[in-house]
DNA sequence: TATTGTTATACTCTATAACTATA
DNA sequence: TATAGTTATAGAGTATAACAATA
């Protein structure tokens, strides 16, 4: 991102290829990591929406359904926290879920002003369904990458995706 | 301008692990790629809009001005493909960006359908400045990444990102 | 007839403040 | 006084269709 920028600099004056948009690739923009790395994600969720409409889910219910079914018992603060979300957009997508009787709500014993979300028996057959449609729209999106290459991308964006917590 | 309010609640609390959202590291969640990308870019472009905002610039627009003092002379067709963004919207970003004197509109002459879009003087020392905001961000942002983990993630991401027109 | 840019519109997403109940 | 959740609302972002000029 840094003096990197001018090692992939331009191919020759554009031949002003007419109609496509290929010539846009040697771009400095198209070689800012987070640029590649908006673009990346926008592929791989729009994907992921479409296959998530038939079970009426989108990623961003999705992902706090998957929270919720790990075990893990989170409150609807630590979903927004955790998610980057503010806590009124938690409680329109709990809203939404337990409507559909896939979570429930309950006060937490040891501070009642907390909502405990968990999933019910429907809630947990939803996230298998929606885990595998979402699993498999991932290994589509990185179809170009090799198995070691897939591990490696997501080594380096977890340290990028948590670097302000872990130091 | 205050959209970290909600988040800044744990500045002096030790790391208890009562509180912590790190116990939700180890969801299945937090191991998906797609999750990893979108949550590492959000850290990114958060500081960047931050920074940009002291130029009147957002990622968004900046995007824009970047592509057309990139001297590839896009046309506004061009710059909606290869930013995932309807043309309606560019219509918008060129009008900001063409209002405060930073870019022109020029037909075509080999197809006067079309809006080629160029920068002005200014259009291009306002890029300068942006540019070297971005990058001072980009580089906070992957500061957990040594200079080779930062290529290989650049290139990682570019195959994924373009995978669907470079086959 | 098809395409580029434009406008208008509606819809979703996001941010903010105020309120309640608990602590 | 501070925090978790809730509600309401405004603003930003996004998607869609219709239109004029041009091909």
């Amino acid at each position: 991102m840094t003096e990197t920028a001018h090692r992939t600099a331009r191919v020759s004056t554009p031949p002003a290829a007419e109609t496509g948009i290929e010539r846009l690739y040697s771009s400095e923009l198209a070689n800012e990591t987070e640029f590649l790395a908006a673009r990346a994600r926008s592929v791989g969720s729009r994907r992921a929406n479409e296959e998530l409409a038939a079970l009426d889910l989108k990623v961003r219910s999705y992902s706090v359904l998957s929270l919720v079914c790990s075990g893990l018992n989170p409150s609807q603060r630590e979903l927004a926290e955790f998610l980057f979300l503010d806590p009124s957009q938690i409680v329109a997508l709990v809203d939404q879920l337990e409507k559909r009787g896939a979570v429930k709500r309950k006060a937490d014993p040891r501070d009642r002003r907390s909502n405990i979300i968990t999933p019910t028996a429907a809630g947990k057959r939803l996230y298998a369904e929606a885990a595998a449609i979402v699993q498999a729209a991932g290994d589509h999106a990185l179809s170009a990458l090799s198995p070691a290459e897939r591990d490696q991308l997501r080594d380096l964006l977890r340290r990028v995706a948590f670097a302000d917590q872990q130091g």
